[in-house]
DNA sequence: TGACTTAGTGTCATATTTACACATAGTGTG
DNA sequence: CACACTATGTGTAAATATGACACTAAGTCA
């Protein structure tokens, strides 16, 4: 017991809800607790931030210990600091959301030292802590984000099919979209790269590969055109 | 120093940036320092987090022993956790921001055992901590929730005349709006409910108030339409 | 070769947004 | 008391954006 201080802190925490993107469904990774509280249950991959680092700096430090995750699109989500969301003491966490491209980085085996698997979004277990309502309020964020900002582009692969794209922000926005008005609207915007290559392995006609061009993207926000689904 | 823990912790303080709107400005609550650091520098009301408050609860107290104020509009904005934001020692903030009615709350004199005192947005004095940043990042949030969410009336008399909402938008979008169009818009919302009222003390013709029709906002709310500026 | 699956494409009707100007009401002054 | 001043309050038309809708083309597989 090294540190004292004159006041009673909350311990400091970071929790990660990792989105991936998968076969028209959103995913999340969640890690299997190996220590109390709630051993054995899942959880969000989090943990506590430590004095030297800044709260990013931790948020990625946990991804990457605790999923084999790096370079991934992160952005702070919320504060929660509740007096009751941990059973030992007082701990204030600070939510990140990432999102990730969920083919580089695909489930890990039960064999880690840690047990890391993505969920699908609609079939969750029963979350440690106050997890499950971290989870509510980043997706709601994703939800009203992803129509504003072209952060959609990093749950799909480098090269994408519109089809694919277009799957994406139904499963997010949890509608459905005109496949025409679709592609229309988002060509339209001119934010993607047409590329020569098309899709393989599939059992019909492939569909052409596209690109999100950021270049381009970042010339057009300053112009102050805005990317909007 | 009658609190020992096994690990370093970061100090957790609130910080709140409270926006206030008056002819035609939008202002900002600052607070003198008394204290070390910063003695005398302006800086945002805020304060240390005590062990039994949830961080909303500290940053409500914190306005209301600093400035006087209860029962605003308050909302989470961000949490800033950087290294050396704080030179005496690691400090994480969770800033919040707050809309308050600034007639409610006319600025108080320079007898308070704290100096705090409303400033116009665009002339703020320098700033203790990082402070500036923080006014930065919510002026960004309040630019874009307030055409999403009917939060301007929050800034505005219970009553207020359809110039005055115009001029809010316009002062907190920095862009202008023509008058025609942005009262056909806002009144076919139908979110306005029109007062036997007019102004009083104009040199001019009196324009009519409204009020804002929380209720209808809410049964609109629910039917799935928004908001829109 | 024929069945199957998904890719890819255009038009028209409707709704929304934008641009734009003048008569009216009330105050203050000479 | 009339005239100047200031801000209120109002409608229309053009341009743009959105939404609905169905068929041919390309490629796989049996």
């Amino acid at each position: 017991m090294k540190y004292k201080y004159e006041f009673a802190r909350p311990a400091l925490t970071v929790d990660c809800v990792v989105f991936g993107f998968d076969e028209g469904d959103l995913k999340l990774l969640l890690i299997q607790r190996g220590l109390e509280p709630y051993m054995g249950q899942w959880a969000l991959p989090g943990g506590f931030v430590r004095i030297e680092e800044s709260l990013e700096e931790a948020a990625r430090r946990e991804l990457e210990e605790e999923a084999g995750l790096n370079k991934v699109f992160l952005e702070q989500l919320y504060t929660f600091g509740e007096q009751e969301r941990d059973p030992r003491e007082r701990v204030v966490t600070v939510a990140y959301y990432a999102l990730v491209k969920l083919d580089d980085h695909k489930p890990r085996g039960a064999t880690d030292a840690q047990n890391a698997a993505w969920f699908s979004v609609d079939d969750l277990p029963h979350l440690a802590f106050d997890h499950e309502q971290i989870i509510d309020v980043a997706l709601e964020r994703l939800k009203g984000k992803v129509r504003y900002a072209p952060i959609g582009f990093e749950l799909l692969p480098k090269k994408f099919t519109l089809t694919q794209l277009q799957h994406l922000y139904e499963v997010v926005l949890e509608t459905t979209l005109d496949k025409r008005n679709f592609r229309k609207k988002i060509l339209a915007m001119d934010v993607l790269q047409e590329t020569d290559e098309i899709e393989k392995d599939v059992a019909h006609r492939a569909a052409r590969l596209y690109r999100f061009d950021e270049k381009k993207y970042r010339q057009l926000e300053k112009k102050g055109v805005n990317f909007v689904i």
